[in-house]
DNA sequence: GAGTAATTTCTACGCTACGTAGAAACACTA
DNA sequence: TAGTGTTTCTACGTAGCGTAGAAATTACTC
């Protein structure tokens, strides 16, 4: 229930990073000019997809739940259910809920953050 | 980089569970004598593998450095890399980075974290 | 109201991961 | 060296994902 492809992941994205709703025309011209990421690994750059791609992905986002779209208006319109934070905070919980002893993993996990994010933590925990 | 099949899943709550080195044979029978979790996802409760079956996924595992195998005794013993405590705080450590704004996504989870894992944090963080 | 262009849905194909296991290779013992 | 337990190799079915053409739908124009 979790873990999206490669070209999920850069709609979602691109989704996320938009404000507003966007088409799948708007999506697939926005992934051809995405320049892909420094460690060089290949994705699809510059390629210019086919818009049906862009949507059968926008599907399959939307049946599992992370893309809604506007039906009213002709050129469908997508955007993401919920934030990126939202979405990425809940997939730690659902990874964290994943062992029977949590305790445990939340120390194994506070063992490893950095300094700036324990005391993002701290700020966040000092106030209730 | 992350995601596990259902066998694959149950034969690392096995390793986990168990303290010592298991071989092959032993995992399948532990995998047959497994009753399924509560929610009658119909696992392979009670079904009696193939050991060619059990050895590929160890070696699928092993391929994921999740597992790691004496090969010098005859009937190889398999066990597992890290603690499922270790390796869930990994995984939420992945998933936290794969946000950019890290602070943020911090912020949603705790936000949604239950009262007691809460002060397991605080404590954690030196405050209280 | 029919023709046409844009849009969406349906169908499909190749690839990879995973569950599954037989066939083949290997190693140890009697 | 023959036999038995063990491991590796090969393979098949299913499902998810990237990809896109074919077909259906919709809207706009004349």
């Amino acid at each position: 229930m979790a873990s999206l492809g490669e070209l999920e992941r850069a709609v979602m994205d691109l989704l996320w990073a938009g404000q507003e709703a966007a088409t799948a025309n708007t999506l697939r011209d926005l992934l051809a000019r995405t320049t892909r990421p420094a460690d060089g690994t290949a994705g699809h750059e510059g390629k210019e997809l086919a818009v049906t791609t862009v949507l059968t992905v926008l599907s399959r986002l939307e049946r599992k739940g992370l893309v809604e779209r506007e039906r009213g208006t002709r050129p469908h319109r997508y955007q993401s259910v919920s934030s990126r934070e939202e979405h990425t905070a809940e997939l730690m919980h659902e990874v964290l809920g994943s062992a029977p002893d949590r305790d445990a993993v939340l120390a194994r996990f506070i063992g490893s953050v950095t300094d700036t994010e324990a005391e993002t933590l701290r700020k966040l925990l000092g106030l209730s």
